[in-house]
This record gives structure tokens, C-alpha cells and sequence, in this order.
DNA sequence: ATTTTATACGGGGTTTTTCCCGTATTTTAT
DNA sequence: ATAAAATACGGGAAAAACCCCGTATAAAAT
């Protein structure tokens, strides 16, 4: 009766020392490594036996953790998903969360901690680790109420433009676009992301992972 | 003729998986565990022998990696000192080496090739991987040539404000400062920084690690 | 002792950003 | 078929950011 893991992190070394620790816990095995949500794509498709846990990073090259958690989530729903993570943001723990994942680690957990939680997500479906528990519910409830908006391509081209120094004009000749309408562009996407400024606008989102620095 | 590893990373989980996975390398043996430099100094007082090797993460809190790897390189000498770390940013890479480490390896590196990089750097004392090999000298020499500015403690507490959606004015008042003294920061930071805009500003501060995000 | 360097600040002018007013066309939904 | 939503654009004005001119004071270097 052994309990199956699926790791995807796309830290190669820690994969598979994380492979290593998972497998000294008695009555664990991993059954399935990837490096990011593309690759576990591929790997699940010849796995023998779909693992009952997978652990998920959240900040992956090509398919990211919210994606490659939404993917399983609806491709099998028989698995559950723990993201893990360095960054305890907010923003990011609810994505997660509303992604599909039963619970969210930070990586710097110590092991001891790990098989408790892994044991107990295994058996009960879920684990909250120690002070988030109590917050977890407000910020899902505070994040549902907004409601869900979608951003153009042009939009996110324009985003990735205004990651830099150029002013909106040199944007505009860039894209070949009137001024007026990357006007248009900076404005809906001010509403969007909750910004009074062109730097908060991009700080927001380099935090959304919207745009490369 | 063991080959003793010290580790040093603030995310316990890798720390303990990847003790497990130097372990398990024919011939190595991790003797040295610290979650920050100040822990480390806490630990080598009471270690029984020297590591060979240490692996310094970059991102820690408390004491971070350069900070940990200058003070080893300066009370331990013959410790070889290696930078373990997720950013491959060239400021990052150049810290690391003129703080006195031997080579700059990524988290993503592959198990064997760490393996063969630390049998390199125990024997020949250098290990460049792959690519940046060509570039490193180039990167060390183009810093040197670069006058070494200074930022003020006004001045990256100032830049840490600019990285949000306040406008100078609030910045100035949160400072207690006036508004010209904060435009006066801004225009050195421009300077120093190359930059031309606010935004300009703050990108290249986040990719410097100057503030955090 | 005196120059240099660094810091904090004042006024004012130009450019850019921000935020309104609006229209025309196309695409999507019912 | 027609309403609704999304897209691209024009003009203008207030606010903020940007970029100079400058002074005074204190610390550091020569």
C-alpha cells in the first residue's frame, strides 16, 4: 500500500534530490518526475499507474504551475495536487488554490513536516500548514467576488513594451499604433490590475508573471 | 579520501534532499548543514573537521550568500567555495565570484554534472559550466572597468518606495523629506542606474536586486 | 587649513503621463 | 436582426515626472 508521488520542478537538482528524500519516507515511492507542466503532459501518458499525490512547482519555464495545475485538475481529477513553493505571496497561493490544489507548501518545510502533511493530504485530501489556515479562507473569499477579466493580445504586448524605459509615444511607433490607443490599452489595463501609475501598473504585473523583466 | 561538502541554504527541503543525494555520490559525504551564514558560523565552531566544499545559496535570509561567502573566504581559505543559486543575473554571478567562489552553479544543473563539477573543483579548483565560461571573464573584467558607484541608504530606501504605485510626493512624505531632496535621488539613481524613466528605474533596480518586489 | 565630496533643499520650465470628453468600426451574443 | 461588447482612434487639460538653474551645510580627503 504505497503512496505515489509526481514531482514537477524545473530545478533538475532538486527534483531529484527531492526524488531521493521522497523515496527514504517508508511507504513512499515517486512514480513520476517532470520538469515543468508540458513535459508531464508527455510522461503521464506512459506512466504505468497515475500517482495518487503531485507536488507542483509553481514557477516553471513553458507551462507554469497554475496552468499545469488546471490541466490536472481537469484531465485527472482522481489526483491531488499540492503546489509547492517559494513565495508565500497572496496572489499566488490563491491561484493555486482555485487551480485545484488541495494545499500550498512553502519549500523551505522541513521533511519531518512534509510526510505529515503528505500523509494527511493522502488520507483526509487536504493540509494547511500552521498560521496560513486561517487567512486561507478570507483571501479566497475576498478573491471571489472579483470578477474574472481577460487581457488582449495586443494588450499583453503593450504590458511587455512598458516593462522598459520607453515612453508610450515610442511604444506606440513601436507597435504602429496611434498614441491615443496605447492610451486606451494603459487605461483598461490600469482598471484591470488596479493601478493609478505606469510603474504600478508593471509592478503588478511582474507579479501576475504577465511580463518578463 | 572522502570529500567533505558543506551545505548552506535557507529552504530546509532542498537542504536535507540534497545532503541525501550528496551522500549517495561514491566517495562524498556532507558534513556541514546551515540554513544562513550565521548559522554556518555557529556550526564550524563546533564541526570536527573542515568541509572540502562548500555550497553557498545566493538568496538567503539573515546573512546572504555574499555576505556569507566573502567571511569564509576570509577566516576559512582553504574551504573551495561554490555559488549555488536559481539566477543566473550577471551582477548575481559576478558578487559571487569576486566574494572568493571558485564557480557559479545553477539549481537546474542535472545530478551527474554536479557530481563531475565538484570532483573538478576538489581536484583542479575551478568548474565553469558550459556556456558561461566564455563570458565570465569578459563579465569580470567589463565590471572592473566600470567605476564602483555607491547608493546611500536614502537612496535604496527611496527606490524601494519608487517600486510601488505611490507618486514621488507620497514618497517624500513618508521619507520625511522634501520633494526636491526625493527628486534629487531619483536624478543621481537615473544616473547611476542608466535609466530615463521611473520605470527604467525601478526594472533595472529589480534585476540588480536592489528592492524587492 | 582648504578643497573636495556628499547630502538636503528651493524655484521653475518642459515633457510625459494620466484622465477626461467624445466617435466609428468590427466582432460577439441573443 | 439588433443589441452589446470590444477595438482603434481624436482632442484637450490637469497632474506628475523629468531636468535644469541654483544654495547651504557637514563630513571626508588632501
Amino acid at each position: 500500500m504505497n503512496i505515489n508521488i509526481g514531482l514537477v520542478d524545473d530545478h533538475q537538482l532538486f527534483l531529484k534530490s527531492l526524488t531521493l528524500l521522497l523515496n527514504s519516507f517508508p511507504g513512499f515511492a515517486v512514480t513520476v518526475e517532470a520538469c515543468h507542466g508540458k513535459d508531464l503532459q508527455e510522461k503521464l501518458k506512459i506512466a504505468p499507474a497515475l500517482p495518487h499525490i503531485m507536488l507542483i512547482d509553481v514557477e516553471m519555464p513553458v507551462m507554469n504551475g497554475v496552468e499545469t495545475a488546471k490541466w490536472l485538475h481537469r484531465a485527472h481529477p482522481t489526483i491531488k495536487l499540492v503546489a509547492l513553493s517559494m513565495n508565500d505571496k497572496e496572489q499566488t497561493v490563491i491561484d493555486m488554490i482555485k487551480a485545484g490544489c488541495c494545499s500550498y507548501l512553502l519549500k523551505d518545510i522541513h521533511p519531518d513536516e512534509l510526510e505529515i502533511a503528505l500523509k494527511e493530504i493522502y488520507t483526509k485530501n487536504y493540509y494547511n500548514s500552521g498560521l496560513k489556515d486561517a487567512n486561507l479562507m478570507q483571501l479566497l473569499l475576498s478573491n471571489q467576488t472579483e470578477t474574472a477579466f481577460h487581457i488582449s493580445d495586443h494588450e499583453r504586448e503593450f504590458l511587455q513594451h512598458a516593462t522598459s524605459d520607453l515612453t508610450y509615444k515610442q511604444i506606440a511607433d513601436a507597435m504602429n499604433l496611434s498614441g491615443r490607443t496605447v492610451d486606451g490599452y494603459r487605461q483598461s489595463l490600469f482598471t484591470k490590475l488596479h493601478a493609478q501609475s505606469r510603474t504600478g501598473m508593471v509592478l503588478e504585473a511582474i507579479r501576475r508573471g504577465l511580463v518578463k523583466v
